[in-house]
DNA sequence: CGTAAAGTTGAATTCTTTCAAACACGGTGG
DNA sequence: CCACCGTGTTTGAAAGAATTCAACTTTACG
């Protein structure tokens, strides 16, 4: 009702078939064309890295279950928190094929990935499989601007109600939701770390928005209370550009 | 001496031939190869858009000569810069192709644009441009995650450092810098925007800058007083991952 | 059941914003 | 040539938001 359901009728930072085109098959329960190009699965269980910044030996990954995070650490010892990859997504593309990781990426439940083929010689002979990457980069690099533009200028409650309906909006997508409840592995210091805010700044916002009776985080379940307020919180930032 | 030059021997965010490669030869003065694929160029005064937030008629556009700022103002008003565009970079391109765009483009001085093709049909027949498309993506979502990170956590003069060096980088190693002093078009106001800080918060941060002598700005030209002490500010992050 | 990890709370401090006003500068027109 | 005007910059004082430091409670897990 609030949230458009695909991008035919507009502008959507992110739709199941976001990425590779053959992950749309891949939800939807037919791998068959997903298994053509994919070289190998691999499990990961939680709390174990795919990959640590400044890895050499980069691999282009979809996730297939679960949930991965990414995240820097920088000189002066800060943790930042780039993103939450969700099913469906892929990971691991960057400038140069083979370069230095930047972030690293942390499953941070039991997960599913699968390998994709990385290199400049396979993509130049699947035009198709090229675009579909670009437009990849393009939706992870909108999503990137929106997280830039929600900490920029705005207040902890603003930030953390965008931060929740964008993650539940992504869930919802891929019907990993139950109503109003989505499971949230998260922890509030990696929200804090998300959003540019100290642990103890986002446990006294969460606090009073359960007071409020607003949002609820419990044993890695995120339930929103009330939609609404947090939508205005967030500020209509899940529609760039006109419906 | 601090910065890596290419991206050879390392990971460069922003390289002059980050994005197409004809951009590459382009800059190098010859632009048969450029011209090949150019629709027609346009020419821009100062101030003037390029195109809006919300605008349908998207056009992939790639700079030639000026200085191009991304911005968009959401609904409550707050306007949010996202990046200078400089020489040789790449702008316009998103997940759908005909869909509104998220921010607008400005030129800030006098420039010169190029439209690119820009349809599924034309890169489905160009893998190798596709896959440019790609790793342009790449490099403006590491751009733009480099100020997510620069944002989170960090302090007015550290936030400030860093967008200085990053420019002054990115526009050195095309060769448009004089020893230490850059053309620098943005307004404070621009910066502040871009830093998630108050004009007024930005005016009293530079003015400690100038009077310590590590960063000055003066009539639309920035100049790096002690770049020792900017970089220590900056906190090395423009060399992601292990040199 | 004990230890470590995660979450919670309070008080003082720091950074940044807000509000209000003044100043500097370039361009314009009389 | 000078007054005027708008834009951009500068400054001060008070208020607010978030951090820091320290301690405590609860939860998770072997």
């Amino acid at each position: 009702m609030f949230f458009r359901s695909n991008g035919s009728t507009g502008l959507c930072y992110s739709c199941p078939n976001r990425h590779f085109r053959f992950c749309k098959s891949l939800l939807n329960g037919s791998s068959a064309e997903f298994d053509a190009h994919a070289v190998k699965n691999i499990a990961v269980i939680a709390k174990q890295y795919l990959y640590r910044q400044g890895d050499m030996n980069n691999e282009l990954l979809v996730l297939r279950e679960g949930w991965v995070m990414l995240t820097r650490v920088s000189d002066d010892g800060k943790r930042q928190v780039f993103r939450s990859v969700l099913p469906g997504e892929l990971l691991g593309f960057q400038q140069h094929f083979h370069g230095p990781a930047i972030y690293s990426a942390i499953a941070l439940v039991d997960s599913v990935l699968c390998k994709v083929p990385n290199s400049v010689e396979y993509y130049s002979t699947q035009p198709e499989l090229a675009l579909s990457l670009a437009t990849s980069e393009a939706c992870d690099k909108m999503l990137t601007e929106m997280y830039l533009g929600n900490i920029t200028h705005r207040k902890a409650r603003e930030r953390i109600a965008f931060m929740a309906l964008e993650i539940y909006h992504r869930l919802m997508l891929r019907g990993l939701n139950n109503e109003y409840t989505i499971q949230f592995p998260l922890k509030q210091e990696d929200i804090a770390d998300t959003l540019g805010l100290t642990t103890i700044h986002v446990n006294r916002t969460l606090h009073a928005f359960r007071d409020e009776g607003v949002l609820q985080i419990h044993k890695h379940q995120l339930t929103i209370l009330d939609y609404e307020v947090l939508y205005a919180l967030a500020g209509s930032r899940f529609e760039f550009g006109p419906i």
